[in-house]
Parts: C-alpha cells; structure tokens; sequence
DNA sequence: AGCGACCGTTCGACATTGTCGAATCCCGTC
DNA sequence: GACGGGATTCGACAATGTCGAACGGTCGCT
C-alpha cells in the first residue's frame, strides 16, 4: 500500500495552515479545497488529541497546546542539537555574541538552537523560528554545501529585506562559490539593519552538511573598520563547527 | 460522524509515543497494539509530512523537524504567553529571578514561558518542559483553584523528587487550602534541591484561572532567613499576575 | 562463512472507515 | 423577530485504510 494515508495526509495541512494564525472552520475547507463536513471531522478529531483548541466565543480554530510537547521532543530527539549544545555555550562565552545553530527545512533555515548573547539585555529567543536561506549566513552555509537546499531555491524569486540583501541568482552564486573557498560565509544587513553574521558548516558522518553554526551581532562588533569580518571571530566560529562535526562523525 | 478519525487519532498516538525517544517499527506496533502493516503506513505518512524521521543506518523512527515549527506557532498564538511576555521580562528585571509561566496540561504544568535570571550564569530555557503538579508552585496555583485539574490528580500517586516533596494527599490538601487562602503558592526545595519558588494565579475572562507565573531561584534568594518566601518578592509576583490577568480579561 | 533470527517493508483482498453535500442548529446582527 | 453566516450533524455510498502473511535485507551468533 505504498500511498500515503489521506486522512493524515490532511490532517497535517490542517496544522500547517493553524501555525500561520487561527481560522475559521470556513477558511480552512476553503484554502485546502475540502468540503467542511469533512474538514470538521478532522479539526474534532484533532482537537480531541490537543493538537488544536477552539475558541469557545469565536469558533475559530489554532494550534494546541500538546504541539508544544512534540516540538519540545524534536529538540531533545535532535542529534545536532544534542552534540552542538555545548559547543554553542562556549563559542557564545567566547566570542561575547549570540549564538545560532541551523538546518535546512523545506527551502528555509530552521533554527533549532540559539545562546544568547552573555550580557543582561533582553533577547527574544527564536528557536524554531525559520530563517532565509539567501540573505543569512547560516543559510548560506547551507546553500553553499547543500544541492538539493540550492536546486530548489533557484527557481523561486528571493525576497528582499533590507537594501543589501542579495537576490540577483548570479550575485548570490559568487557569493556562494566564496563561501566554499573560504569554509566559512558571512552576512551583513542582508537581513536585519544593524547586524552582522559569520556561519561555518556542521558535518555529519560521510561529510555531508547536516547544519550549521554561527554568531551575529551588531556590525561593528562582527565586522573590522575594512567591513570584513574579524579574523578572530571566523577562526572562533570555524574551531566550533570543527568540533561538532568531529562529535558527530565519530559517535551515534 | 462524530466520531473521532480512526487514522488520524492513531497518528497522533504515534508522535506522543515518539515524543519519548526514537522508537523501532516493532516496538510502536507493540505499544499501540497494531499490526505492523498498519503502523508502517501511518510513519510512512508522517515522514512524507515531516512530522517523523527515520533513521538511516537504524531504520528507527524519531520526530521530525516540522513539529518544531508547529510547536512555535502554538507559542505564537497563545494568548496567554503573548500577553504576559512583557510582565514577565519586567517581573525577571526587579526580582532578579528567573521567572516561568505555565498553564495546565493533562496533568502536568505545561512552561509557556521563561525568562531567564538576568544575569550570565549559563541556564537551560524549559519551555515546554513538563512540571509536576504538587511538587512545583506554578503547578500548587493551578490545583488550588481549579477542579478539572485537582480532581483527576487526587487519584494518581504521587511521585516524589525529593525529601521534602508533599505527596499525602491530605497534607497537600490542607497546603491548597492555604494557597487560595492568601492567593499565592510556594515551593522550597520540593522539586530540585536548593531551589524555592514562589507563583500567583492569572485569571482570564470571568475569573476563571488560566494560568500561573512565579518565579524561581536558590532558596536563600527567595525565602527569608525563618524560611518563608521574602515578602517583597510575594508582593512583585501577585502585582505581575495581576497585572496578566487585567490584560487578559480586558481584550481579546 | 554460513545460518538464523529479527526488523522494516511490500502486497492484495476485504469491509471497515472516512468522505461528501445537504440539512440543521446556533449565535450575533440588522 | 427574521435574517445571515458560521459551525455542526446526518446518513448513504464507495473509496479508503486495515490487516496478516510473505518478502528481503542486515546483524549477530555459531
């Protein structure tokens, strides 16, 4: 029975849809073309298992609560980000930045670890939150060593965040041929005003790519006065993504 | 058809098991009773949805990578942690403790929330983690007032994590008394060794107890010498659910 | 090396199961 | 009090998922 069951099939885009915002039972049988009877049926059986709850005045439909526990236990299941974990605490103590680990999911950067930059302001943390694979420099990474995360990624049109983000294909294929000189791939205001990002390529077994890590900070304590990232960083930030890697391919 | 989707309540039968560790084929027929046929075709659908991965090497099936997203996009939603986000961080910058907020989830406090302690010593963010019911303050908040959780723990024993942990129902009966009777609850040392907690109830529209914030820290920082909770604390996390809850009834 | 046991995977027939669209109910609004 | 939009229920149909046995690979043991 090589076919994958429809019922979960659907179930599944139901949720996608919820993690963009809450809808109306309406609006969900609309965007994926069901009709309601059927689509309630899958919005009751999910909220009989707490992967959805429902407005008691409005009706509307949104995540639940039990979604937290499983995304709580991808993080714990996750190898890289068991391996990567101390790591990331030393390179963040290190280099005085915030640290970030990466991979790739479905054409973007997933974020499945982040160390706050060691001093007392208030950051959002934003593990699990997805990243542009272009204007990032863990995405970068990623593209740089990744064909299938870089095929794929040709054919959409990239969007543009600040003035410096590179979204013309043939700029951002020399960019990535750099990267694979170098070892290692940077960013500057590509995403955010104000800040800068060196990444290096976290290895699995056999040397494939499985992730990446990196800082980011304020331009002008990611960057020289020449705009080029500090040597001492890059070196800081290459010696971790060694290190994970080496953790890596040797256990598990 | 009200009646819950057979396929979809086993699927999701399939990501609370997996939620646990990585699992084999067998051993997830096993637990859920279903043949093995079955069961291969639901963990063939969750994988082309990402919601599992299999191991190459292994063959043994692990959470995928799209439940952290999901996971995210409940956090997102939640009303009550989008609303209590800035007196939580206001909360952690006064005291000078880390403070959590948690909801209840099937028997266990759910952390929607953490702020870390300001200060640099490394710490593990536990949003959505799990907590213990009796053992934690956050957790004593939601039993004292509401039924729906009191009533299905009374009939479950009662781990124990420590040697102060109370788990006779009849003294953690008299304790919840206390809690509604000054309208705070506190911990020490009943959960981990060293540390005390003191948490406030946040009420949502019509009264009714949605959740809890408090916060936690080594005991001689939150109790005073003759081991009550310091009242200056008490005073700044009751101010802060107060706070919440105005917020919560107010809109939405 | 060869054998055996185990585990993930595939297959096809069966009937259970989910699907569908119309009809119903509920609520807020005019 | 009637209208409208939404969620919810219903029952017949057949498409759909289920089941258990058989396959094929891999690891560990002899």
């Amino acid at each position: 029975m090589p076919g994958p069951i429809q019922a979960i099939e659907r179930a599944a885009a139901v949720l996608q849809l919820l993690a963009r915002g809450r809808l109306g039972l309406g609006e969900i049988a609309a965007s994926l073309d069901l009709p309601k009877g059927t689509t309630h049926g899958i919005l009751r059986t999910l909220r009989t298992v707490g992967f959805v709850e429902q407005d008691r005045a409005s009706g509307t439909y949104r995540l639940g609560a039990a979604l937290l526990r499983l995304g709580t236990g991808y993080l714990d299941a996750n190898e890289l980000r068991s391996r990567a974990i101390n790591w990331a605490d030393a390179l963040a103590a290190r280099s005085g930045e915030a640290v970030r680990i990466g991979m790739h999911l479905d054409g973007t950067v997933l974020v499945v670890h982040h160390v706050f930059r060691p001093d007392d302001t208030p950051q959002m943390l934003d593990v699990g939150a997805l990243l542009p694979l272009h204007a990032t420099a863990l995405g970068k990474v990623l593209l740089a060593y990744d064909a299938t995360v870089a095929g794929p990624l040709a054919q959409r049109r990239l969007a543009s965040f600040t003035r410096r983000t590179v979204i013309a294909p043939a700029e951002l294929a020399r960019a990535l041929g750099e990267v694979r000189a170098r070892g290692w791939a940077s960013e500057a205001e590509e995403y955010l005003p104000g800040e800068a990002a060196i990444a290096a390529p976290i290895r699995g077994r056999g040397g494939l790519v499985v992730g990446a890590i990196g800082v980011s900070g304020a331009v002008d304590r990611v960057l020289e006065t020449s705009l080029r990232p500090r040597t001492g960083l890059v070196a800081q930030v290459s010696d971790a993504a060694r290190a994970v890697s080496r953790d890596l391919e040797d256990t598990g």
